[in-house]
DNA sequence: TCTGCTGTTTGATCTGGATCAAATATTAGC
DNA sequence: GCTAATATTTGATCCAGATCAAACAGCAGA
């Protein structure tokens, strides 16, 4: 990422690489004070926070190459939890040290400008999931996002598994369990995919897409021009 | 925030102050390059994002003091819309400057570091709403917020003009018109505020707490432990 | 001032997805 | 392997809030 080899060095040696976590352990609870970020490197993890009424809220899953964290900046607090969905491997990164680098060497310090920025982009897409999509396209688009980032990993884009309940997909999309079960069901009589327990194969990217597009070919939906 | 005398001078050599824009106008269009963060001083501005469907996404709403632009870093291009809501004095920071000040003042580059996390742990915060709160829960948030936000920079927390229109607090919060209308006659009915028009006056901060909190005393809601 | 337009409110009805209920399939523990 | 606890699926019903419909109120422009 535009780094030569010697801040590479510098990075790699701030980086701890912790022994594999298993499924059901934390990286960090919410209220923890934040020190470090972490970076999944197998594996992944859920981070979820506590909603008011008692119950909590999945904010999302973590993939390989993805970090866990930079929401606890600010208040120097975890205001999430980080729990890990199945046998991981993650790299904690102090991130005092990774300031005092990132003071050092500007071109690390925009790449974390830019992963701050990442994260927020990917939140806006959330918001817009949550805000106007309706189930269909809530379903079609959490499978899209797992394939692409799959595959941007060099993983099959298009048969995986999947380390998280239907329960937590369900309340990660704001939808019932009940719904993401017929989902499942009905995407895989349309064709779509083939869903074996926590196998997941997906037979028709395109089609999935043009599900998440618009409302599929008929569907109203009240368009706000605002 | 932590900076000597010498530095915001600095800071404040590179930003640049607009002469007031007006009811319309934009700051920036989705697709635009990427090339500096706004500062609302006075007034407000709205940033939004078309969904696919041809309707648009209202993603936040931005008064004095706050930041717009921070998810443009990434991909280095807008991805959203920025629009002004009524005469505001806006101020524009050419990033490439600010970076070039951040890499020689640590504690601005934490500050940075801070406003960015801040802006995802605000996005997070929203996802909670949307994914996990009802039709009254939501408007009482967003009252709260632009309460406490006006309050932060000394303007009145109970007595404000909304210079959005309905149609975009519900777009805001994923609600109809006819929705966001209706309880803003019901909470008047219940005495926790006045509207007149756009002026709103809020009687009953506490109470709009707890409803917000809880479901009220009695609303039933799964709670999903995940 | 009048006129048309847009934004807001109010009422009636409809519906996607939640909730309730229950059977079935997995999985973990022993 | 066996058993209890948990997760998933499927079916029936319900309801918060969307949608449809229409009256009304501000407001900008002529």
């Amino acid at each position: 990422m535009g780094l030569v080899a010697e801040d590479v060095e510098r990075l790699d040696d701030i980086v701890k690489r912790t022994r594999p976590l298993h499924r059901g352990d934390f990286l960090f609870r919410e209220g923890d004070r934040f020190r470090s970020l972490y970076v999944v490197k197998t594996g992944s993890v859920k981070t979820f926070a506590p909603s008011p009424e008692g119950g909590e809220q999945v904010l999302g899953f973590h993939l390989p190459g993805e970090i866990i964290g930079m929401d606890a900046i600010d208040k120097d607090a975890h205001a999430c939890s980080a729990k890990v969905l199945e046998t991981s491997a993650i790299c904690e990164i102090p991130f005092s040290r990774l300031e005092e680098l990132t003071s050092i060497i500007p071109s690390l310090q925009h790449q974390m400008y830019r992963l701050l920025s990442k994260e927020i982009a990917q939140d806006t897409d959330m918001l817009l999931l949550l805000g106007k999509k309706n189930a269909e396209e809530r379903l079609a688009a959490f499978l899209l996002s797992l394939s692409q980032r799959l595959h941007k990993r060099g993983l099959s884009p298009s048969d995986f598994y999947l380390s998280m309940s239907r329960h937590e997909i369900g309340n990660y999309l704001g939808l019932a369990v009940e719904t993401v079960s017929r989902l499942f069901t009905r995407f895989q009589e349309d064709g779509l995919m083939r869903v074996d327990r926590k196998h997941i194969q997906l037979l028709d990217l395109t089609a999935l897409e043009s599900l998440v597009g618009g409302s599929g070919q008929g569907r109203r939906q009240q368009q706000q021009q605002t």
